[in-house]
DNA sequence: GGTGTAAGTTCATTTTCTGAACTAACCGTC
DNA sequence: GACGGTTAGTTCAGAAAATGAACTTACACC
């Protein structure tokens, strides 16, 4: 199977690999949410190459991720912008580089996130929207287990 | 750039990219928290070739997300567990899974997440360590803003 | 007329992936 | 004891995708 390929598989994991399951994807979105919008600014930042980067945009694009607006008429100049959708990726986002900030060894510098109505800096965590409790693997149940669960 | 050298940008999404980021890769963790652990059970329920397989695997074994042991001595034959690295990536798959089902057209079938504590149907949200409000995107901010951070 | 900027496209070479077949090391059975 | 089945891979030719560098378009500034 090819990555173009993976949107036929019904399942979320599979679904949101379709549009974001690329390393490059992924660092674009990470600038956009920074607040990039050009094509240079990604290409410069990602290193990624330029076609690529064409690439991915366009494909964002495509997926309702990103939209590509005229910032400019002459010369047409274009950049990009998250769309809602792009925006709701954004927690995605922040829980990945927690998990990387503390369960990867290369240390990178600290992210000095703050929550603003609290004032203080803070680690993202999950919790269960109808009771506010944290929730963990331990915690977690399903109605109708996905098809192939096993057992240890 | 190659997908091999992602690993030197001294970035906390990036360095997770290095270890997931690929869409195969993220499929076998998927799996492998719902309980599988054989080559064969990833190389089906993933539909990758089984020398992607065979080669994503090595590599989360080398990035100690997963270990690999013998279950049987003769024939040999091995499998894969989620190390605690690994399993500190279910609220990454959680929180992606639940974009997907919010943000993305095509529909999958119910996920029917349930919290055993409070045994309720759930939908994560992601909270602020220190006062436990949700975080949004508009109430965060960075003590030091992230290189190259844009204003629109 | 030359230099610079921005958003790409093109292209030859290199790298990676696919799909199918093959291997190794057994077990069960007819 | 030959045949088929299982599991965890490896091998390989052909196809697809990525790389890096150069090129293109369309201006603006000097």
């Amino acid at each position: 199977m090819r990555w173009s390929e993976i949107d036929t598989i019904p399942c979320p994991i599979a679904q949101a690999m379709s549009v974001i399951g690329d390393a490059w994807t992924m660092l674009i979105i990470r600038d956009a949410l920074r607040g990039s919008t050009r094509f240079e600014e990604f290409q410069r930042s990602t290193r990624a190459s330029r076609a690529v980067v064409a690439e991915r945009l366009a494909r964002l694009v495509d997926h309702g991720v990103m939209q590509r607006e005229q910032y400019e008429a002459r010369p047409p100049r274009y950049e990009y912008r998250l769309t809602p959708r792009g925006r709701a990726l954004q927690p995605v986002l922040m829980v990945l580089s927690h998990w990387s900030e503390t369960q990867l060894p290369k240390p990178t510098r600290p992210t000095g996130r703050r929550h603003t109505p609290c004032g203080h800096a803070f680690t993202p965590v999950v919790t269960c929207s109808e009771c506010g409790e944290p929730v963990t693997l331990e915690t977690i149940n399903y109605d109708r287990p996905p098809a192939s669960a096993a057992k240890p």
